[in-house]
Formats: structure tokens, sequence, C-alpha cells
DNA sequence: CGGTAACAGGAAAGCGCTTACCTCAACGCT
DNA sequence: AGCGTTGAGGTAAGCGCTTTCCTGTTACCG
């Protein structure tokens, strides 16, 4: 047993066939062949072990089977949930899934899109808020559109694109959801524990807080920080210094309203709060978080379904993913003590 | 801008030079070039929007660049925590990662050991428990040794191998700093919520669990479900139900640990609980949990530095990463009302 | 029984790269 | 002037597969 791997010609000489026959065996192609041959190269196989050099089968047979996705942490529920999503429905399709983490650097987003391209997948899904604006996006916008002009396809999860097939999760509609939520049950001074204010995902649910606020004749006192529990709670540690008269807050994410209740609890403060997304942690807090949901596995879904669909004609296809309060006991009419 | 793609063949044609001096600039190979020559290769690069074929590359320099990684389920934030070492290690030795999910299932392990065989990935990582004995555990074992024998190298994680490199979390001395952690509580009747038992994780806390229950002359209620949430729920309830007279329980994860919390609010009772592996949510649920820390992290990041480090000697390396219990609010003694 | 169609299998041309080897010219040396 | 060097670039042989022809058999038909 040598050092290097046993190829197809190895195979095909211990069975005293062609390679063309050999290959024809293994993987079970059309053409006849006698069942003497096909059990010598089978057993040829198993004997050497024989595993098909994949890059090779790639570059003769010019045909794409993976697909790559694009997320920003895998590790993070939010995306896991989405990815979920996205790996049933491409392994439904018998597609290799390539999960590359950019950790939200547009750097790194570059990188991994022209690799992508190089190792020639089939479609490249995008998933996670873009930023509103900036050099990086337009260049990554240069780089996608490369890569579909060589035939491979796009597919963006909640990320605006005029150019991609794109399925956006309703963060507006669902930041209205929370506010109009909060401004029913009678509060009028409700804070807001928001994400990194240059990603479209923050800007989104944040104007369907304000069209909410509007509605009410109110106004939200806004903080940035990460969208990560540590950054929810230090936003909600510094509204509940310089705003004392809070009695609700939104947070854009669970995570940051996890955060938020930690926050609460070092200050001794109990107000309302509204989370987002409505992550598996969100009933197992106390108390259990009111949120608004997203059905992640569902957007992992259809993005990866309109990545592999080829486009009926060439108009980019959007779909919307509608959001829905789950109501649970972190949120409570105004009237009671706080 | 014909559909093919553009090829280093069209990238020399255009700059008028031959496929070698267009591959050497593009590579940076050490060959001195004129400064004439290298414009033109890289202008007409930039305007062919030419990107190599990564498939072709592996094929000609015949070089393993990808690791493999093999995990039930990357979502899974256990799995998570692990990725991410393994992630920061791979990409700080410039290897790409190939993600893939088993899902505990034995037969994709196999298919995907095969796979990442097949696409000539320098090392494979099986991150996960394995089976107390079964078939496929011997078969999956052919395949790693098949894959080692064509150059790859393989390490474990938290799984026993006598072949291969390993790293191991010390899982029965965390059991039995769960187990004295309850009985030095003064705890006589204590219940487990353990995983599968086929798994060699289960066996292992469990083992630890018994030998600490031995050395106090107590024995323990044992219960097995899936190492999930709403595993340990309904694992937990079983054991208030048919044992009252209990007044801890040990949770062989924190997942089944935080189900736990919940079974008992919904029956009225509270029991003092720990949890294991120290995930983030321990410290957000109430009461906050006491759990065994295992530096899952820092698991990753050894196993990627064994599988990229070409061994010694042919012996088989292994690590055992220590444990440590972190104390919160989720215990107490005994005297305390439950 | 000659002719043809269906069958089994092989030869070889790529797929898109990398790289060992070769060529040609200009250069410097004795 | 003759010759070995060196520099700059090209030629072409693979890497391990797939697949399109092509060849030699065998079976079947009138």
């Amino acid at each position: 047993m040598g050092v290097g791997v046993a190829t197809l010609a190895d195979v095909a000489r211990r069975a005293g066939v062609s390679t063309a026959t050999a290959s024809r065996i293994i993987n079970g192609s059309s053409k006849p062949v006698t069942d003497e041959l096909r059990a010598r190269v089978l057993a040829a196989v198993a004997e050497l072990r024989y595993v098909p050099n994949a890059h090779a089968q790639m570059l003769a047979r010019s045909n794409r089977n993976a697909v790559g996705v694009l997320v920003h942490d895998v590790s993070d529920p939010y995306f896991a949930e989405i990815t979920r999503g996205l790996q049933r429905v491409a392994t439904a399709h018998g597609r290799l899934v390539i999960i590359c983490n950019t950790f939200r650097e547009p750097a790194r987003e570059l990188e991994y899109i022209d690799l992508l391209h190089a190792h020639q997948v089939a479609a490249i899904v995008v998933a996670g808020s873009g930023y509103l604006s900036s050099d990086d996006e337009t260049e990554l916008h240069d780089r996608m559109t490369a890569f579909e002009t060589t035939g491979g396809r796009i597919a963006v999860i909640g990320r605006h694109s005029h150019t991609s097939d794109a399925v956006l999760p309703a963060n507006e509609e669902g930041g209205y959801l929370a506010g109009a939520h909060l401004f029913e049950l009678g509060h009028t001074a409700v804070g807001v524990v928001a994400g990194p204010a240059a990603l479209t995902t923050t800007a989104d649910r944040l104007a369907g807080l304000h069209r909410a606020a509007e509605a009410h004749g109110r106004r939200l006192e806004v903080v940035h920080a990460d969208f990560t529990r540590d950054g929810g709670e230090a936003a909600t540690a510094k509204l509940l210094a310089e705003h004392p008269g809070l009695t609700a807050v939104a947070a854009l994410n669970d995570s940051m309203a996890v955060g938020a209740l930690a926050a609460m609890r070092s200050a001794g403060r109990n107000l309302s709060v509204v989370g987002f997304d409505d992550m598996p942690i969100a009933r197992d807090v106390t108390p259990a978080l009111t949120s608004v949901r997203l059905p992640l596995t569902q957007l992992g879904e259809r993005a990866m379904e309109l990545a592999l669909t080829p486009p009926a004609d060439s108009a980019p296809r959007v779909e919307h993913i509608p959001a829905e309060l789950i109501r649970r006991e972190s949120t409570w009419p105004l009237t009671r003590p706080s």
C-alpha cells in the first residue's frame, strides 16, 4: 500500500479493464456492462479502497454541485437557524454546502465570494445584513455579478439587492409590531436597544419602531451597541442611567433583550422588554420574552430554493417573509407596578 | 461576455503571452518577468474578471489545502463553540474549513468522510461523541484509516481512538465534580438527566457521577433522553413524578438543565440542579446555572492544531482538557427550604 | 448465409491548470 | 572570436477523471 492515492487507472489495471469501463461502472453510467467485469471492478475498488478524486471529477464533467453560504457567524443562533434551513433544502437537492463565516468583515466577504467562485459552486447564498453604504458594498456587488456572469446563481437573505433573488424578513413590520405592542400597553417612555447603526437590519427594524412611535405621537430613546447579549446589557445600562423615566425597552434582537434583562436586574429595575427574532432562549429566561418572531429556518429554505431554481425570467425574484408578535411575560400594561 | 468562464488561456491570449507566463505572474511565482508583461497580464485578469478554477489548481499542484470538520450540528451551541476554535486555528494556518453536519447519523458520517477524502482535504477533525459500540463505528474507523493511508491526517474530539490523535475533555472528572458538589451540599437523593445511553459522552459523564455517588455511599436515579432542552424537560418531569423524594438533579448538559428548570417550574418544584458545559445560556436563566465548565473553544483549537501538525512519531497523541465547576445560584445546601 | 443492428469495451481527447525542461538572445569572459 | 552564463519566455507533459467516438463481437433478419 504505497503512500500514493489509488487512482482510477490503478483500479482499471487491477481489474484488467480500461479506465473508461471502470469509470462507467463506478459511476453507474447507463452504458451496459457485463456482470463479470462489474464484479471485478467493484472488487478492485474495495481492495484498493479507491475514492475518486473530486477535483478531477469536477474538472472533467464540468457540472457544479456545491453551493456556498456566507453568514456572519454560524455560531450565532440567528444564523444557525437560517443555516439549518439552507442545509435542509441543499441536501434535499443533493448539493454539498460550504459554509463561510465572514464575522461581519467586508474584506472576508469579498475573499470568500472569490473563493467560492473559484470552487465553481453552483450558487452562493449571502445571509445577513448589508451595510447602509460603503465602498465594500459596491465592490462586493461587483464580485457577485462577476460570479453570476459565469453562470453562478446568487440569492441574498435580508439584504437589499436589485440584481439578485432575495428573501426579505419583515424587519420594518416587525419593528412596528414591537413598538405598537408597547404603546398599546400604555407605555409612553420607551427606549430602544439597537444594533450597529450601519447595518440595514438595524435601520429597518428601527424604522418600524419609529413608524409606530409616530402613529402614537411618541418618541424613542435609541442607543446603539453590538447585536450581542453583552452589547444589550451595556446599552440598557446606559439607557437606564440617562433616562430614568423609561418604562419599557425594545431590543432589536433577543440576545440584546437577554442582556437588557440582566442590566435591569443589576440596576434593580423592572421594565417591560420586547425582543426580536424569537430565538429558543426567549422562552427560557425569566421573565419569558415577548418577541417578534421571524421564521428563520423558512428564510433559509426559501433562499436556497431560489438559489437552486433557475429563474423563470431575468427579473430578480423577491420573497417577503412575515413577522409575528409572540406575547410572553416580559411585557405588561403600564399600570402594573414597575 | 460569453456564458463560459474565462480561463487562463483566455487571459494569456488577451495579454499575448503563454499560459505558463500568465500562470507565473498570477501566482507570483519566483521566476522573473518583465514589468511590461506583468502589467499586461494583470490588466487582462481584471478585464476578464478572471478567477482561477480551484479544481484545476488542486489537480495540477497536488497539494491539499482544505481541512474538513465533522460535527453533529453546528447550530448546537456546544459544537458551535468547538467549531469556533477549529476555525480560528485553521484560518491562522491559511486553511479553508469545510464543515459537515452529521446530525448524529452514522451513515452521514461515513458519507462525509468519503466526501472529504474525495476532496483531498489535508485533515479531518471529527468532533463529538462516538457510540459505545456499533458496526457503524468500526466501519467509520475503516474509512478513517483508509483516508490516513493516503496521507490525510485525522484528529478526534471527545471520542476514544487508538489510532488517531485525540483531544479529550474531562467528561468523567466533570461528572465527578458535579456529583461531589451535590453530595457535599448534603443532597442524598439525586436524579440524573442523561443524554442518549449509547453515546460515549453520556457514559463518561455518568461514570464520573457514579464514582462520586459511590464515594459518598449514595445511588443515583438516571433517566435518559435527547441531549436537548426538550429532552431535559421530559426526563425531569419523569424523574419528578417517579421519585418525588429527589432534592437535586444533575443534567448531563446545559440544554437539558434548562429543560429541567422548565419542568420544575411547571411542576411547582424547586430542586438544586447542576448543568454541564457551562454554555452562555447558563448565566442567563433563573436561577443562573451551576455548571461544569469545559473550555470548548480550546478543545477545538487543540484538535485543529494536532490535525495540522505532522506527528512527531507514529504514536497517536492524546491531550486531556480539564473541567472546572462553576458555582452559581441553581444549587444550594439541602437545609434550605425546597 | 450475407448484411445489419445491437452490444461491450477501449482509445484518446480534453477539462484548466502548473511546472520541468527547452529555446533564444544578450552578455561577459578569456 | 568562441563559449559558457544568465535572463525571459515558451512548449508541452501531465494531474485524475469523463465521455465521445470507434472497433470488434455477437445476434438476428429475410
